[in-house]
DNA sequence: GTCTATAATTCGATAGAC
DNA sequence: GTCTATCGAATTATAGAC
């Protein structure tokens, strides 16, 4: 192989995306962690913007992809090879988690994750199976994406479904 | 009132950071589309972070609040309580939104919703309610949240559960 | 409370040697 | 392929007049 260092630059900078947000990291940053400087990058990507897009690319054409070069078929299976798909594409979710993280210097990160546990706690009692925590997930983050898909719309028309999905999610 | 101009700051922010992610608004861009200078902005704000804290802050006070002030109680009570509230808030997840969406020059929201709504198209056919739709955006919503807060997990101890669950919010 | 002017820093990007 | 050196632009933030 004549050089991996393309490869390295993007394994380091997905690593600093998913710590402090992309818009946070700058290149300073990136040739520092692996060792090399800055315009050592240049030789490997156009631009700080070529680097970003090459990490982000390969999400955006494996969900093409998805909703392309598919029929109508069990909607069971369905779930399962989406979530496969989504699932290998996991740390760059972290990064937008992490992007809201670090819009102040506020730890919302942890407060995020803390939150969650509290509210499993209330929902569901002190003991809580590995199964239980993960439908409260689907129930909790499938509600919260309601609040983004239809901010535009009245409330009334969006939260007795959204409640009742979720409640179906916990298994209610 | 003495000023209503600190308001007026957050409120032209609020609209910025929405439509082009947080990072990439500068105090110029906000005092601009407000007529004022940007060192006014600092009579009323002691840094660009206080500024920002400022307008997260009342997402924080209010799960804070959620997650404490509130003994066990009926699960759908609960669940319906907590939607409201998120929903209050949903202006801040937008802005997490169009952080992701302006990473690079990608166009990431516009595609975001078109892969949404083909996945409805392929799990419900193409002729579906809203009702229908809503359930979906649970499902498939919650089934990426579970990618996120068990990144750390084997595969196989996430996703039966979480497809079993993203089933049972569809109706199926 | 808002202005003009500017300091201080950082960033993305390029030139050119090796 | 990587380096040193540097440019130009933009950003946060401050000083001081009004």
């Amino acid at each position: 192989m004549p050089s991996d260092t393309k490869a390295r630059i993007q394994a380091v900078a997905r690593e600093l995306f998913a710590e402090q947000g992309v818009r946070n990291t700058s290149l300073r940053q990136i040739s520092d962690r692996l060792g090399i400087t800055k315009p050592a990058l240049y030789y490997h990507f156009a631009s700080r913007e070529d680097l970003v897009r090459s990490i982000v690319q390969p999400l955006i054409d494996d969900h093409d992809r998805f909703v392309t070069a598919r029929g109508p078929g069990d909607p069971r299976e369905l779930l399962e090879d989406y979530f496969e798909m989504i699932w290998r594409h996991r740390q760059v979710f972290v990064m937008v988690l992490n992007d809201l993280a670090t819009l102040g210097q506020l730890d919302l990160t942890d407060r995020l994750f803390d939150w969650r546990r509290r509210l499993v706690g209330l929902l569901l009692g002190a003991d809580v199976t590995q199964e239980q925590r993960i439908r409260a997930t689907v129930a909790l983050g499938g509600m919260s994406d309601c609040t983004v898909e239809y901010a535009g719309l009245p409330i009334e028309e969006v939260k007795p479904t959204a409640v009742h999905a979720a409640a179906a999610a916990l298994g209610l």
